[in-house]
DNA sequence: CTCCAGGTTG
DNA sequence: CAACCTGGAG
């Protein structure tokens, strides 16, 4: 029934139109803390520039970030790389099979092995995301926190039983009974079964669901409680001479590591008395004291609130790792959202 | 505008 | 268990 209303409401997404277990290793791993429709355009780009795991294996990594720009979590794409070159050194190339192989992977939990198993290869292994965490606690009416190790484990345990009645039951020919069966829960969790508002007369196990039938199902799972929030404020500069930018690349191991941005700095106060002073010991000095533009956006706990300044320079040995490219090149850079904006603000 | 969603890692 | 990022919903 769960799988019928799949095979008849199923949106064509481009990852579900291969069964190239490469293929659906990289939608999974972009689908990861990513909207499906923002997904999308990037996954059609990624697979023209990089068809084969040799291909990303061998891929740049200044190339290899700018397929990802703006997609978030950058090290999902480092992993990527990094998987593809265990693939090609202890798999002759060849997408792993094995359950234990697949999650051996850089950046492939529990989720994505599951996945990658069920959808590209038809194995009878659970998943449980975000999606099928709503829907399971709504069908099985579980009140207890999700995230708590007990009910944790109960739903794996009930996504394991689902998967392996599917696997048992006598499938229509030419059906992959694991596959379907773990996209229909996705599939229904981000359609129908949503966090808010969800379409119960829709929905096909609406006479199944113990939620529906208590009413209870806005309330849900239980959501997690969050961190509380921290203020931080930066300034950054729009170094233009000659035609080139300043610009520099975020060392290893930090936030947005590997990504070009303007140069910038931290600063205590939102309105900020020490705009001149943060400019001159970076060795530069403010053009325009009104700002090119300011943007908010968020980090994990930190609200950041950002102010971008033309500025220009009097000291050029103070901005040691400074690097400076026409605007044609910076197109070629993978840069931070926030700092594209800056870009577009600056050239719009 | 604020709040929320979302897998893996160290 | 905190850190990682962005887009979309309300």
């Amino acid at each position: 029934m769960l799988v019928g209303w799949f095979e008849q409401n199923a949106r064509d997404l481009p990852w579900r139109r291969t069964n190239d277990p490469y293929a659906i290793w990289v939608s999974e791993i972009m689908l990861q803390q990513t909207q499906v429709r923002t997904a999308i355009p990037y996954f059609e780009r990624w697979m023209r520039a990089l068809p084969t795991v040799e291909s990303l294996a061998r891929i740049s990594s200044g190339r290899l970030h700018k397929l990802w720009e703006g997609l978030g979590y950058y090290t999902r794409v480092r992993n990527l790389q990094k998987s593809a070159r265990m693939i090609c050194q202890d798999h002759n190339a060849q997408f792993p099979q094995q359950y234990d192989a697949v999650r051996a992977l850089p950046g492939i939990g529990p989720y994505t092995a599951g996945a990658i198993c069920s959808i590209a290869f038809n194995q009878p292994t659970p998943i449980l995301d975000g999606n099928v965490i709503r829907v399971l606690s709504r069908v099985f009416a579980i009140t207890s926190d999700p995230k708590e190790p007990r009910t944790n484990t109960l739903l794996w345990q009930l996504a394991e039983a689902l998967v392996t009645r599917a696997a048992r039951l006598s499938p229509p020919s030419g059906c992959l009974p694991c596959s379907a069966l773990n996209q229909s829960l996705m599939e229904l969790g981000a359609t129908l079964c949503t966090p808010r508002s969800p379409s119960c007369p829709l929905c096909p196990v609406q006479p199944h669901c113990g939620a529906r039938q208590r009413g209870i199902q806005e309330q849900l799972p239980l959501p997690a409680r969050r961190p509380a929030t921290t203020q931080r404020h930066f300034l950054a500069f729009l170094v233009e001479h000659k035609e080139r930018y300043l610009v520099r690349q975020r060392p290893d191991g930090m936030v947005n590591a590997h990504l070009w941005e303007f140069p910038n700095a931290e600063v205590k106060a939102p309105l900020s008395t020490k705009l001149d002073a943060t400019a001159r010991k970076m060795g530069l000095r403010i053009i325009d004291r009104k700002p090119l533009c300011t943007l908010k956006h968020s980090i994990t706990r930190y609200r950041i609130t950002l102010a971008a300044h033309r500025a220009e320079v009097v000291n050029l040995g103070t901005l040691a790792d400074g690097h400076w490219f026409t605007r044609r090149q910076l197109d070629r850079l993978a840069f931070t959202s926030a700092h594209r904006q800056i870009l577009r603000a600056a050239t719009l």
